[in-house]
DNA sequence: CTAGGGTTAG
């Protein structure tokens, strides 16, 4: 009696709070079998994960003796399409160590989270089980096993997986294009489009954001013309394709005449403008959203971040907190706060950030950890650092980066040098940011024959030093007294040095006492820089050191001219 | 009764 009229509860949709109410009721008279029913509701009702479900559903799966194939099946899709992926892995092991037999469900959202973690031994265990369960017949498996191999970028796997297919759709089309596309074979992804007779939406997508990538923006607009029915994604591939092109105007001529916008339109064209380091255009396209959400505020909070506007970053993660406060931030968010706290270097954020993490519940994310671990490192944690960069999941460039300039930072040059090494070992390609770091990291320790041996290795990887690399190396070869070479490099640079390339000779001019270079420096200087106070005590000291007291008058003369008034000094770090 | 594919911020 009370079982049917829960049954019936049970299969209209229920609220969490009704969910837990129901659950007391299977709990106190002991009607184990409808558990399966709850955990299918309470999954239902739920829209955004927590860890709070996590931890339920775990609790209801604990508790009953034999979990029915149907109920992990429920479980572990969930997990998997929310992204949690190790919840969904963690569920697939323990159903496995129950003894229940994996349902085609179970597996394919399994092998989801595999393919979105790369995990190759992972899904190839369970490719093995996929036979002895006999799933191979089975096309969402195997479709899934195609995806798998694609983003483990091993085709000849992928292809032949889809080839035993025996019956493919759409989607399993689709997986296979999407790895040639991902391996950069665009000729092989071009001819099975074309094979597609039932082409949807994602594959039209695909082949335009494909063709977007590498920059083939006639071939990409070509297809856009062509395709049936365009949605948002079509636009946005389109419009992102033309920025990574550096082509902000043809981006923009789409955006605006697109029919409809959604967040994703918006953020791509607010981080493309942040891309050029026009903050303002960014800006004033925000200010255009009608409905900020939490993608928007993202985008833009990054933005400041990324363009060193560390204050306006705080300024408005605080607004979203204030004005909007049924937006709760991600580890997005979260890592371009973060971000901007290591900016001022200002540590007060990060115990901060640490608690709030944990009462959010959500957890820390590659990314969010690489955010953190830059932030101790200029902190001066270096320990703390090192242990957030080993927990990672996955070491990219970023990460090594930041570990490589925090140990420069803080006085470990031989550790910079050999997380280089090891980087470079382990296939990651540097880039500027990483280059930055070691060379700072060479100058600080006044390595000047390494620090000229990874400068001139750039090129080696690809890279053009930018103008503060070169600014990086005047310093490096300046206080190290090679004032000469340090000249020649200034006079071989491809770009217009600016003040910080001369005023790093300048300072080692007057380190070394040499007064004709530190003229030719300082005039330089002053022609740069309209405020140029700092530059003018350093070649008075020069010409002081050097006993050229009519210089140093005729310099003050000139100084107090150009009614310059001596700044006070101040440190880098935000004061308290 | 549920599953597999693309687009997106540091």
């Amino acid at each position: 009696m009370l079982a049917a009229k829960l049954t019936t509860i049970l299969n209209i949709h229920l609220t969490a709070n009704q969910a837990k109410q129901t659950h007391a009721c299977i709990i106190i008279n002991g009607l184990n079998s409808l558990k399966p029913l709850l955990v299918r509701q309470i999954l239902l009702s739920t829209r955004n994960s927590s860890r709070r479900i996590s931890q339920y559903v775990h609790n209801i799966l604990y508790h009953l003796p034999h979990p029915d194939s149907f109920s992990w099946g429920w479980a572990i899709r969930y997990f998997s399409q929310q992204g949690q992926f190790k919840e969904a892995l963690y569920l697939y092991v323990q159903m496995q160590r129950q003894g229940s037999c994996p349902s085609t469900f179970a597996v394919s959202s399994a092998l989801r989270a595999y393919a979105r973690t790369t995990h190759k031994m992972g899904g190839m265990s369970i490719h093995a089980e996929s036979y002895k369960y006999g799933f191979s017949n089975c096309v969402y498996v195997q479709t899934a096993l195609v995806d798998l191999y694609s983003k483990l970028g091993d085709m000849n796997t992928a292809q032949k997986v889809f080839d035993e297919l025996a019956e493919k759709n759409v989607v399993s089309w689709n997986s296979i294009l999407s790895g040639h596309l991902k391996s950069g074979n665009l000729m092989e992804a071009q001819r099975v489009f074309d094979q597609i007779s039932k082409k949807d939406v994602i594959s039209w997508n695909s082949m335009i954001s494909g063709y977007a990538k590498i920059g083939d923006m006639d071939r990409a607009c070509a297809l856009f013309q062509q395709m049936p029915e365009k949605n948002y994604s079509s636009w946005n591939a389109l419009i992102s394709g033309y920025i990574n092109c550096g082509d902000m105007k043809s981006a923009w001529r789409f955006f605006d005449t697109m029919p409809a916008r959604n967040s994703v339109s918006w953020i791509t064209m607010i981080t493309g403008y942040s891309k050029c380091g026009d903050v303002d255009s960014a800006s004033k396209l925000f200010d255009q959203i009608a409905k900020k959400d939490l993608l928007t505020f993202n985008a833009m909070i990054s933005c400041f971040a990324q363009n060193s506007q560390p204050r306006k970053a705080l300024q408005l993660f605080g607004e979203m907190l204030k004005a909007y406060a049924n937006i709760q931030p991600d580890q997005m968010t979260l890592a371009s706060v973060v971000s901007a706290c290591s900016q001022l270097g200002d540590m007060r954020f990060a115990s901060w950030i640490e608690s709030y993490v944990n009462d959010l519940g959500t957890d820390i994310d590659d990314q969010l950890a690489t955010a953190l671990l830059d932030l101790y490192a200029k902190c001066g944690s270096v320990d703390k650092a090192c242990e957030l960069f080993h927990g990672l999941n996955k070491k990219d460039v970023v990460a090594y980066s930041a570990m490589i300039s925090g140990c420069g930072i803080n006085g470990k040059v031989g550790d910079a040098i050999k997380l280089f090494d090891m980087m470079v070992d382990a296939q990651i390609h540097p880039n500027l940011a990483t280059f930055t770091g070691l060379l700072t990291a060479c100058n600080h320790a006044g390595l000047v024959e390494e620090g000229y041996r990874f400068f001139s290795s750039m090129k080696d990887h690809g890279l053009v030093p930018s103008i503060d690399h070169y600014a990086i190396m005047v310093d490096l070869l300046g206080r190290a007294g090679r004032l000469q070479d340090a000249y020649e490099l200034i006079k071989s640079m491809p770009m217009q040095p600016h003040s910080g390339v001369w005023g790093a000779l300048l300072l080692a001019c007057s380190v070394h006492n040499n007064v004709e270079l530190g003229e030719i420096a300082a005039e330089h200087c002053f022609a740069l820089e309209t405020n140029a106070t700092a530059y003018y005590s350093l070649l008075a000291n020069i010409y002081s050191s050097a006993g050229r007291w009519d210089d140093v008058r005729r310099l003050r003369k000139l100084w107090k001219e150009n009614k310059l008034v001596k700044l006070s000094g101040c440190s880098w770090t935000e004061s308290t």
